[in-house]
DNA sequence: ATCTAAATATGGTCCGACCAAAATGGTCAG
DNA sequence: CTGACCATTTTGGTCGGACCATATTTAGAT
């Protein structure tokens, strides 16, 4: 009974009845008619404005929250959010907590940060101004600072990697930055601490700050590599299914 | 008026009607239960499951469908859709237009593709292996092939850096690829297209494989920066706002 | 058996209503 | 005047029923 072979008509083009609320509010958002963190008009008076049953307004309004355009709680009046880079990947994030169901798709999102933080120190190794090292000293510091309280450490230690995700200047990074940390903060935090394992990042950090003062991108690459890695370790032997490593991206 | 001073009260975590319903099918599809592109139950089936009135379904079967877990056309039933990393950036996808609303956002966007394109021929050229190569080069062909027609050219462009996505096997990557050809297609292809262009386009193709053969991470970096950085040129000059303020429009 | 036309199922939209929580406004003690 | 306190009005969340147009299914004709 499943296997009904012919191709998908796939005939109509045509939209909801929301969809043109949506793209109205989406334009009014956007030319500044409705100011950021301005409550939206209320539903009914949509419903007048637009004609149309409240049912169509409140879908479009779901709509629009659904893509972050609109901040709503439970029970009170959506509020206008200008897109961020930030709300892209918030906009993701229910679907990424799937991927991340079995062990592999954390593996993979972990490997891909990997990836994609030996670029950043590469980049802040050869390119990294006077106020980045400042930056990063002060984030090391910082992290020096909270070896004893675990959970000061933590916030530190994203710090200090933030900073990472700052240098280039790009606004989407910082907010990959984000993202992955809050993707991957549950399965982090069932990782047990203590101001050992504090220490030991901060001489990590310490080391790849040091070869980014000294201009040594692979250097800052491998000793990035060592770090994350260790840490991957360190979950993998947390979790019981993991290993059986098919092919990296490590270099 | 929108200085109540008082901190968010934020008291409720109380959760719409049609959470519930949310979490149950959400949960019904990842268990299988509910098989991928199989139909969902009818609205008015669910309504009597959940003892909830139609539009707290709607609402739920809506939230799937934003969240990319089911794929609903205008009148037909909802189809069950597992998620994929594909599905994640495709749900980011309205957001990341409003994003590349200004010319900034574009560069922004395109920079991130060059420092993440960067990361990736370095990988290729420490790690490739034989097939990898392999696989380039025929892409590189295709590339050659399809010189004088620009419309094949943008395909087998596109197809050549893709096996560069595909080299670390994680497939994030790939996503990220098609993300970044979709999100950045509508601004490629309002740039002229010529078969000149496309043969120096074919050379730096050539030029980033031959470095990477080498196993040359440096040079192949360099020549990508270069490829790309060139093709930003030409959008730089193609629209009149890009960076360096001051442009004019006129051409 | 194949194709067509009626019947039904189902999604999209609309209406009107109720409830509980939030926003509002006004009162009153300090 | 300030700020806590209470009554009223708004407003979002949910419900139930209804109608339409189109999909889908069924039955009938060829």
């Amino acid at each position: 009974m499943p296997e009904t072979t012919t191709v998908p008509p796939e005939p109509h083009g045509d939209e909801r009845a929301s969809d043109r609320i949506i793209r109205h509010i989406e334009q009014q958002i956007l030319s500044g008619t409705l100011p950021d963190r301005s409550p939206l008009p209320a539903e009914r008076d949509l419903m007048e404005q637009f004609g149309s049953s409240r049912a169509v307004v409140r879908e479009a309004i779901s709509a629009l929250g659904h893509r972050g355009l609109v901040e709503q709680r439970p029970r009170f009046r959506p509020v206008v959010r200008k897109p961020g880079v930030e709300a892209a990947f918030a906009a993701v994030g229910n679907i990424v907590e799937h991927l991340l169901g079995d062990e592999n798709g954390v593996r993979n999102l972990y490997e891909s940060r990997l990836f994609f933080e030996k670029a950043l120190v590469r980049q802040a190794a050869l390119h990294a101004c006077k106020q980045d090292i400042d930056d990063l000293r002060t984030a090391l510091a910082h992290n020096e600072a909270a070896i004893d309280d675990s959970e000061a450490f933590y916030q530190s230690d994203m710090a200090f990697h933030g900073v990472l995700y700052r240098i280039p200047r790009n606004p989407i990074f910082p907010a990959v930055h984000s993202a992955y940390t809050s993707w991957l903060a549950p399965h982090w935090s069932r990782m047990p601490r203590s101001p050992e394992r504090n220490a030991m990042n901060f001489r990590s950090h310490a080391e790849i700050l040091e070869r980014i003062i000294e201009r040594d991108a692979d250097g800052a690459e491998i000793a990035l590599r060592r770090h994350l890695d260790t840490a991957w370790e360190y979950v993998r032997v947390t979790f019981p299914s993991s290993s059986t490593p098919g092919r990296d991206t490590r270099s």
